[in-house]
DNA sequence: TTGGTGTAATGGTTCAACCAATAATCAAAA
DNA sequence: TTTTGATTATTGGTTGAACCATTACACCAA
């Protein structure tokens, strides 16, 4: 019904800031920033509420931060990660369907393969977890959800977990919209049931191709419901 | 001939040891952390040190802090990036073979289709750029790197290039030893010039199956010298 | 049971000062 | 002239104390 609200911190609306200024292009790769001091007075903050700011950016890999010497961009097309995407898609606040495009398209090709690896790999231990989420009385939306962390954990690459957790944090606002269609919902049900038994059953090849299947089907659309987005609000 | 050190302020330590605290199952996902001022008095380091450790952690999705509330262990297969992994595997100083053989095999699915990509949907200014890197003299590894980020850009999909940044900065110690050898180097450049042809030539299918040929052969030496690694040194 | 009120606990921010690493400069030595 | 070493200024790193803002909790009143 309601959403939440977001609340921020200080330091990461600065954190924000700088990095609207390196994606504009007023701040580019190499530069310098001004010292700490100086920065803090020009954005009217604390020294030590700037300094998070830039510890973070600074995990994101966007920072170059150099004691005694200063703190420098570095080019995000060569240091960035997944995780500053996330942050410069949630900044933006529209994505738009260029990139989610993109976004689907890489995980048309991951999450097969790790359906398939599920179905080798799977211990009986995660089988049984899978069954039981098919018989939990949940919304589809978390066990949808569940479902595929669990697929993940039984693929036995601890790599597909990472992944899937990016995939998640993007699509957790468009899977309320996607849910609320019953023709949707029915298609995860059926699908949750068949990869279940194709996991359980050890059959890589099958659970491969319902991943795919499930997944060409939501990207088209998701990508429907974008282009028509504007008609929708 | 020697390796740089690194080194590593205190509130990178301090954010070290909470992550090991939190592998090794000290503290396990849901658990409160005690307040920041008590735990600064536990790690004999100021609450601001302690709280830009906190930071970084958070930005990795392995904390909730929460004002007037306080700091909570998040489960990292809920909420961790591959940063996060990142940050893992180097703590650990030697990745295992295990993990080695799932990052190589997530890496053999996605960039082949990288390259796929880039064929298609090369513009004329990276087509000339891959062209121009062909030529230049540069150490084997750097131009290495830089094609594999110059076919990232032409695939026009941004997901590529911060998933090959995750690569990058795993394999950074291993490519040493990887082109060490001169049978690799050949490899590799003989890779060079077939890829960048089939990508200039606008063939998804050849770029592919190149792309995906040397992925296998340097999977197999990767994981080769692993598994001697204790012979060798 | 519900909604308000006050209090204690806890993260967020500010201020002022000093420590430590780095780069730039310059003088002495080769 | 070139190289080496000391000096100095700049800049990030750390500390301590104080106060602000939010939250959880216990309590009270309707």
């Amino acid at each position: 019904m309601f959403t939440a609200v977001s609340k921020k911190n200080l330091s990461d609306e600065i954190g924000d800031q700088i990095i609207n200024k390196i994606l504009s292009g007023v701040l580019c790769p190499g530069d310098k920033l001004p010292p700490e001091r100086d920065l803090s007075l020009q954005m009217n903050v604390n020294r030590h509420t700037l300094r998070e700011a830039l510890r973070k950016l600074d995990t994101l890999g966007l920072l170059s931060i150099r004691q005694g010497d200063g703190i420098y961009i570095r080019d995000f097309r060569e240091s960035g990660n997944l995780e500053l995407l996330k942050h410069i898609l949630y900044l933006r606040k529209d994505i738009t369907s260029d990139i989610m495009k993109n976004i689907l398209e890489i995980r048309r090709y991951i999450s097969p393969e790790m359906a398939y690896r599920a179905a080798q790999n799977r211990s009986d231990e995660e089988s049984e977890h899978l069954k039981s989420l098919l018989k939990q009385e949940l919304p589809v939306e978390e066990k949808d959800l569940a479902i595929h962390q669990s697929i993940a954990r039984g693929s036995g690459n601890i790599l597909y977990i990472f992944i899937l957790n990016f995939f998640n944090d993007i699509f957790r606002d468009f899977g309320a919209l996607y849910f609320s269609f019953k023709e949707n919902q029915e298609a995860s049900e059926k699908f949750h049931k068949n990869i279940v038994k194709a996991i359980t059953e050890k059959n890589p090849d099958l659970a491969k191709k319902i991943m795919n299947e499930i997944l060409v089907y939501a990207e088209n659309i998701t990508l429907k419901y974008m282009e028509n987005k504007y008609e929708k609000i």
